[in-house]
DNA sequence: TCTGGGGTCCTAGGACCC
DNA sequence: TCTGGGGTCCTAGGACCC
């Protein structure tokens, strides 16, 4: 058995674990650079307001409505993020961190020997996360990971359930599959979801009673398979536990919409350089090493101009490498490459690609000098420091902000909530 | 007229997820 | 004026090798 464990719109909820006087009226949470809707309360949901709606198109009704807006704050939902998943990690042998609100729980054997009635066990879990977190949660047990999605989706939606359904007989996950529609199964997207439809399938249990054979034709290959078998009870899945309740990632990037366009080679230097910056960071802290790094430079997507908005270019590194110093080398001699002088440009990334281990990489026979350990202690040493006085206090000569300037890069962030849980300064008075 | 075949590695792109 | 960001997995096809 699998349960997932999701946070009912998490962003809002975080909002509102530390401003009560929120909890009876509409919230959203709005992107990065304030772009559009990411996470809305039910009261927001009520009135229409959609999923990725953007912000500037939405703002009239938002404010006629008296809805209260807030721009994302990621310190404050990981912090949180991390006190559930700590919770979590103490009820069940195992657990997956899916994503910054979900989680899946290993209940393998747990009905027989500990908890032998599991929806009383997901109902104190429930309660626990609330009690300690203010979170409200919903849980979804099942045979295979797939179910345990599309029960935690029931949980949600049938209010008697009392946030807690449990799919523990063929009759109930029969029923489960019939009013399930195609699109809300997971792993169905909107390309998936049109075609099943074309072909008259509409819900999950008209799909689960296709042949492996065509969803191997219409469902991506092995994907699709699996996604069928999964729904027919069979594990393809299994649970990839997350080891001391932090996510190891395969690729790192850092990307961002620039609060006003650039135009200037510059400008462009700076913004990048200090993306590869945060992104070398979060690389060091899983303690990995990149094999590739990619720049990319975007123009406005939705002007009328034709494509391509996004022009990227890979650079090979010769040794795996984790070096702020290093990486930001090869930033400014791709972006030469990329500039072209008088486009305008309005986002701009960097991704670290083909991560190792570090310290594991191959000895490059032919550097000429051998200061890596040098390297190594800087770079601990920089985000030492970053980490004691914030980040960005201590940085490279490309990236550098003077203090108390915003950068011409910088996104836009007008309704953002103090850091209540993870800064000395901003922390809730009363 | 026929003009190997099978393997590996890599990358780009498509589909999905939250 | 304004329309996010960060991931995963899989497949097809090209390059290369023997």
């Amino acid at each position: 058995m699998f349960a997932l464990v999701d946070c009912n719109n998490f962003y809002v909820s975080c909002e509102r674990a530390f401003r009560p006087n929120l909890n009876t009226v509409p919230v959203v949470v709005l992107s990065n650079n304030d772009g559009c809707l990411i996470s809305r309360s039910a009261e927001a949901k009520a009135l229409g307001f959609g999923m990725g709606d953007a912000y500037f198109q939405v703002r009239p009704e938002l404010e006629y409505n008296n809805v209260r807006v807030f721009s994302s704050n990621y310190a404050l939902y990981g912090d949180m993020s991390r006190r559930v998943m700590h919770y979590l990690a103490s009820v069940a042998p195992n657990i997956e961190i899916y994503s910054i609100d979900e989680c899946f729980l290993d209940l393998h054997g747990m009905d027989r020997y500990l908890h032998p009635d599991l929806v009383k066990y997901a109902t104190e879990v429930r309660e626990q996360i609330l009690r300690r977190t203010k979170i409200p949660t919903c849980v979804g047990i099942a045979p295979t990971k797939t179910l345990a999605k599309l029960a935690n989706r029931i949980a949600k939606k049938i209010p008697k359930l009392n946030g807690v359904c449990y799919l523990n007989s063929p009759a109930l996950i029969q029923r489960a599959l019939e009013i399930t529609e195609v699109g809300d199964i997971w792993g169905i997207g909107q390309q998936y979801a049109n075609k099943l439809r074309e072909q008259g399938i509409k819900t999950a249990a008209q799909l689960v009673k296709q042949s492996e054979n065509w969803a191997r034709k219409f469902l991506g290959g092995v994907v699709g398979v699996r996604l069928l078998r999964e729904l027919q009870g069979k594990v393809c899945h299994q649970l990839q536990p997350s080891e001391d309740g932090t996510l190891s990632r395969q690729s790192i990037t850092y990307s961002r919409t620039f609060g006003t366009p650039l135009t200037t080679f510059p400008d462009m230097v700076a913004a990048v350089s200090a993306f590869a910056s945060r992104a070398a960071e979060k690389l060091r802290r899983q303690g990995s090493a990149a094999n590739t790094i990619s720049i990319f430079i975007s123009k406005d997507r939705f002007s009328v101009e034709p494509p391509p908005y996004s022009f990227s270019t890979v650079v090979t590194l010769p040794v795996a490498s984790s070096d702020t110093s290093e990486l930001l080398r090869h930033v400014r001699s791709a972006l030469k490459r990329l500039w072209k002088p008088g486009c305008v440009y309005k986002k701009a990334g960097v991704v670290l690609d083909g991560l190792e281990i570090a310290g594991q990489q191959q000895l490059d026979l032919f550097a000429k000098t051998n200061n890596g350990e040098v390297r190594d202690r800087l770079m601990a040493d920089l985000d030492k420091l970053n980490e004691k006085f914030g980040s960005g206090a201590v940085t490279f000569a490309s990236a550098f902000v003077k203090k108390g300037q915003r950068p011409a890069w910088d996104s836009r962030a007008d309704f953002k909530s103090p850091a209540y849980t993870t800064s000395w300064e901003q922390l809730w008075t009363i």
